[in-house]
DNA sequence: TCAGCCGGTTGCGTTTAGCAATCGGTTGTG
DNA sequence: CACAACCGATTGCTAAACGCAACCGGCTGA
């Protein structure tokens, strides 16, 4: 996340060092499940409440580190639009098993965890059809899946919770 | 890892509040992997040279949440042996997609990196059968399996890649 | 014209990381 | 029985990161 000085050669430690800090993962996390692709997106509508020089300091030590570009808005000469490298698109395994581990073992609620539930029981095959839609939505590159859509069985599994409990969708 | 306040129920963040920082993988890491046991073990053979200050807060911490316990070494009284509880052990998926996630994209070092090319190609039946070592290890539940050992498999490339470069083993 | 949005920045206090030296008790060895 | 080495930490210190609140100048749509 931060210092330059590598402490070792370890796969294990090399991802922490990369992204083991509070909020590098929850704002890949809300531009992969949330599809935030502004900066005022990801502030007003997180969950957590990230501050603001917070979240512009990770965007930038993101960039830096190749898992967001930044590129300008067309419609708007102040508007920044952040995409997922394909090196933050292949954590989706990565944030699968975050999400099945604290499923277990951590107090989640249920609107905010059905999304990796569905993750988890979808499997490797679910992670890859996902994958490809964030390729195309963040890279550009044409889907070549033609079945339903993972993120729609997320998003539908997401609003349904949502309208059991009685609350207000955040993406 | 450190505050009482949760930030919000969503699986991945509650997972990152809990083990989000820098050294408390390292340390489940190295008892995982590397079977140290006791302070000085962790202290002495980190590979990322661990201070003993951070080292003696985060096995307090890993303590209170429920990942490893504490108990006296018959042997010494001075000892303590520290043992992984059930709710780390189940961190093997998620330690392992870091493993494979940091080998694709980080520039890790081929010793350090061949235990988890191993658990990354042998897919959740190793992992399952690892978790199953652990149980024996940590808990004292008898090993179901009969097959070799995951630990074994891990171990055996492990040197012979430091047999490779001319190193000195760490466990 | 002007309120509201745009991506940030600044200032400041609190918390955590990290280093080096040290602690008192215990143990194996000569 | 002396003593060095080892045991799990603790202390004092500085640097870095976190976190909050207020604020910035430029842009946009009504």
């Amino acid at each position: 996340m931060t210092s330059d000085h590598i402490r070792s050669g370890c796969p294990i430690n090399l991802t922490l060092e990369a992204l083991g800090d509070r909020w590098s993962l929850i704002v890949i996390r809300d531009m992969m499940f949330g599809n935030r692709r502004h900066f005022r997106e990801l502030l007003n509508n997180s969950e957590e409440g990230i501050a603001s020089n917070i979240l512009a300091d990770r965007l930038k030590r993101l960039t830096e580190g190749g898992f967001i570009t930044r590129a300008d808005d067309p419609s708007h000469k102040q508007k920044a639009i952040y995409s997922l490298t394909e090196k933050a698109i292949q954590l989706v395994p990565l944030l699968s098993a975050m999400g099945a581990w604290g499923r277990r073992h951590m107090p989640v609620t249920k609107t905010l965890s059905v999304r990796a539930e569905i993750l988890e029981k979808g499997g490797p095959a679910l992670w890859s059809d996902f994958m490809d839609e964030l390729r195309e939505m963040h890279l550009g590159e044409p889907r070549p899946g033609t079945g339903p859509k993972a993120s729609d069985q997320m998003r539908d599994a997401y609003l349904a919770a949502l309208k059991e409990e009685g609350g207000t969708p955040r993406s």
